[in-house]
DNA sequence: AACTATTTATAAGA
DNA sequence: TTCTTATAAATAGTT
């Protein structure tokens, strides 16, 4: 779609590579996002260019939904999820009831010790996967909530009251964490 | 692009539909593949259509990498990653070296709990966060390793002799389930 | 940053 | 469904 036909290959030319990628990147985010509204799907993009700058569209409230279920059944297969489904079935009867945190990591580390990996099950695995899971979406619920207050505290603070340079920078920070945490692309 | 203008709405025809999804799915992974070819960048495509089958794409060997860095730096906002870095360098002397897995979610428990949210920094979580993903990333490598000896192991057992239905079955969801482990979309 | 000649993607039709 | 074709959209090279 231009003057020549492109071979698709590594642009050489500096330049010429970034005008392309902000073209096309422009260009992927656009069909993304219409494919989700069209076909009412959910897709999540992400793209990091070479110096670590991300870009990014999703059709839900975070990526983090969709990466959930992609950890969650995709990293298996589609066509093992339900021989998944019937070993966290049978995972139920060995750990009724949820464990307590304490007692989590304490399995992960006796069952993931080098001598005894051939006792341990995929089933074994497949729930303390869910189990870290579920605590690294606590940890980060609390810690959006921390952010959050800090920003909220802030405010209240220098309402009305002139905030020295240190004071107007982390409010700077935290809204720039804020904006990333709360809005949509 | 069509015979006519497409309003980007909700396609309400559901066999319409259907087919404007398997075209422009194709599209949007061959423009990802694209993108990330000619601008050399990483690249992750997730589509979940409304059936919950998924679709994807990513320029890495797993998606987990580009999720990672999304997870560890791009939830917290590009701006803000240099204070984030800031915050890592003071965890890093109170927490010097790596905490016996044992301890950690002793860790998450106490400092969770919610009568100290509190007393909890925002860097405290971040180390915790980075801790529970070491954990997940070890039990995710132990899980697919045991996967692939469990295909191992029956592809040397079935050699040359024949294996009963049930056999036969757990070798099927088997090998779906390495596919999509070790393949490329 | 804008402009267009072309290529590419795709909506509707067969 | 699959293939075809007219048309819209994206974009490579240019200014």
């Amino acid at each position: 779609m231009g003057r020549r036909k492109l071979e698709i290959k590594r642009i050489e030319d500096k330049s010429a590579r970034q005008v392309t990628f902000t073209k096309r990147r422009k260009g992927l985010l656009k069909k993304a996002k219409e494919l989700s509204v069209l076909c009412d799907v959910d897709v999540g993009v992400i793209i990091f260019s070479s110096r670590g700058k991300l870009y990014h569209y999703c059709s839900t409230n975070s990526l983090t939904e969709i990466l959930q279920q992609y950890q969650n059944c995709v990293a298996m297969g589609p066509g093992a999820q339900t021989a998944v489904r019937g070993m966290q079935q049978e995972a139920k009867s060995k750990y009724t009831g949820l464990l307590k945190s304490g007692e989590l990591l304490q399995i992960v580390d006796r069952e993931l010790g080098e001598t005894c990996v051939n006792n341990l099950t995929v089933k074994d695995l497949v729930h303390l996967e869910k189990q870290l899971e579920d605590a690294l979406i606590q940890i980060r619920a609390t810690k959006t909530h921390l952010l959050l207050d800090s920003i909220s505290n802030l405010h209240e603070k220098i309402a009305g009251s002139k905030a020295d340079g240190r004071t107007n920078k982390m409010i700077m920070d935290l809204n720039v964490i804020a904006d990333s945490q709360m809005t949509e692309q």
